[in-house]
DNA sequence: CACCGATCTTTACAGTGTCAAGTTTTTGTG
DNA sequence: CACAAAAACTTGACACTGTAAAGATCGGTG
C-alpha cells in the first residue's frame, strides 16, 4: 500500500500536479485574488472537495504552488547567469536581472511565493537548510565575502537590494510597467550600487 | 446637506473613523487575514452593511486604513530622523531605521500598505504627486543627488535597499523575529552599503 | 410640522473553505 | 481469481465573507 506518493492512476491520473498547474495558470490569468481552491478543482475537472486528499487545505495548495514557483524562479536566475561571462560583478548583476525578469513576467506568482506569510511558513518547515534558489544567491555572492566573514551579510545586502527593487517595480512605484518594453526603469543604475562591493582576496 | 465629510452626528457619531480604528486594531491582533469588513463593523458596534455608506466596499475600507497607515509610517521615519544629528549619512540611515521599526512593530499594517495591489491602486489614484511619506525619503536623499541628475535614481537605490530588507526581515528570512529584542540582524551592516553614496558638491 | 436625504438595519444571495458521509476505483493479499 | 481494505473522488451541508436591495430611523430644512 503506497502511502506518500502514489503513482497509481485512479480516475484522473495525476490530480496533484494537475491542480498545481491549474493554480499557476489561474494566477497568470486572474491574479492572486483569483486563486481559489474551488476554481483549481473545476479547472482540473474534479469536484470542489477533491483537493483535500492531496493538500492540507488551501494553505497546502498554495504551498505546493509556491514550491513550483521557486523552481521556475531559480531557472530565471540560472538562465541569466549562464548568459553572463566570468566576471563576478557581472554574474551578480545577472542573477538580479533574472530575479527581475521573473517578477515582471510572473507578477502574481512572485506575489505568492514572496508573500510574507508564505515565506514565514516556508521558514518554519525547513528551519536551517537554505533551499535551491537561495543557493544560487549564495554561490554568486561568494567571491565578495571577506575571508572569515559571515556570508549572510553580503547575501543580505544583495538580496535586500534586488528584492526591494523588484517589489517596488512590480508595484509600479518606478512608473507604469510596460509589458513588452525593454525599459527596466532605473534598474542598471540601482544595481550599480553592487559595483562598490569589493572582491575578496583569493585564498 | 453635507456630502463628503459629514460632521453630522447620527446614531454613532463618527463611524468612518471608528471603522478605520477598528481595522487598525484588528490588524494588530489578528493579522492581515483577520481584517474583515464584517469584523470591523461588529467592533464599531454597527451592522455589517453599515460601512458601505462610508467606503466603496472592502477595497475602499482597506484604502482608508492604508492612508492612516502611511501617516503612522511617516511619523516613524520622522521621529528617527529627528533623533539623528546633522550628518547626511546618519540622517539617511535614521529614516531607514524608522522604516524598519515601523515594519517590526506593525507587521500586518506594513503588509497591508505595501501590498503590491495596494501600491498599484494608490499609484492609480494620484499618478504624479508623491505623497508625504515619499517626500521624507526625497528630502533625506537630496544631499546625495549629483547635480543635474534625476533624484529618482538615488531614491530608488535607498528605497529598494531598505524596503527589501524590511520585507525579508519581517518574513523572518534573517532569522526569527524577537519581539523585545534589540537585535536588528544584519541591519547595520546592510545599511553600510549606503556609506558608499558620495555626497554631492554643495552648489 | 412635514418632508427628504443621509445613515443604519434587515434580509437575501452568491462564493469561499472545510468537514462528514457516502460512492467508486484501485490495490494488495489470501 | 476473489474479496476486503485503502485510496480517490463526489455529494451535501455549514459557517463565514462581500455585496446588493429594501425598509426603518434620525437629522435638518422647507
Amino acid at each position: 500500500m503506497a502511502e506518500k506518493k502514489p503513482k497509481s492512476k485512479h480516475h484522473h491520473g495525476d490530480l496533484r500536479n494537475a491542480l498545481i498547474d491549474a493554480g499557476v495558470a489561474i494566477l497568470a490569468e486572474d491574479g492572486l485574488d483569483g486563486l481559489t481552491l474551488r476554481k483549481c478543482a473545476a479547472r482540473a475537472g474534479v469536484s470542489h472537495a477533491a483537493p483535500s486528499h492531496h493538500f492540507d487545505g488551501v494553505a497546502g495548495l498554495r504551498a505546493a504552488i509556491t514550491e513550483e514557483g521557486f523552481r521556475i524562479f531559480r531557472n530565471y536566475m540560472l538562465d541569466a547567469r549562464n548568459r553572463a561571462g566570468d566576471n563576478p560583478h557581472e554574474r551578480l548583476k545577472a542573477i538580479c536581472r533574472g530575479y527581475l525578469f521573473f517578477a515582471v513576467e510572473n507578477p502574481a506568482l512572485f506575489e505568492l511565493i514572496f508573500g510574507i506569510k508564505a515565506m514565514q511558513h516556508q521558514r518554519d518547515l525547513m528551519p536551517e537548510s537554505p533551499d535551491a534558489a537561495y543557493l544560487v544567491l549564495r554561490e554568486t555572492c561568494a567571491p565578495f565575502v571577506p575571508e572569515g566573514a559571515d556570508p549572510l551579510v553580503t547575501e543580505a545586502q544583495v538580496w535586500s537590494l534586488i528584492h526591494g527593487f523588484c517589489t517596488l517595480y512590480v508595484a509600479e512605484q518606478f512608473g507604469k510597467m510596460d509589458a513588452g518594453a525593454l525599459d527596466l526603469g532605473p534598474f542598471d543604475q540601482v544595481m550599480g550600487l553592487l559595483d562598490t562591493l569589493p572582491l575578496a582576496k583569493q585564498p
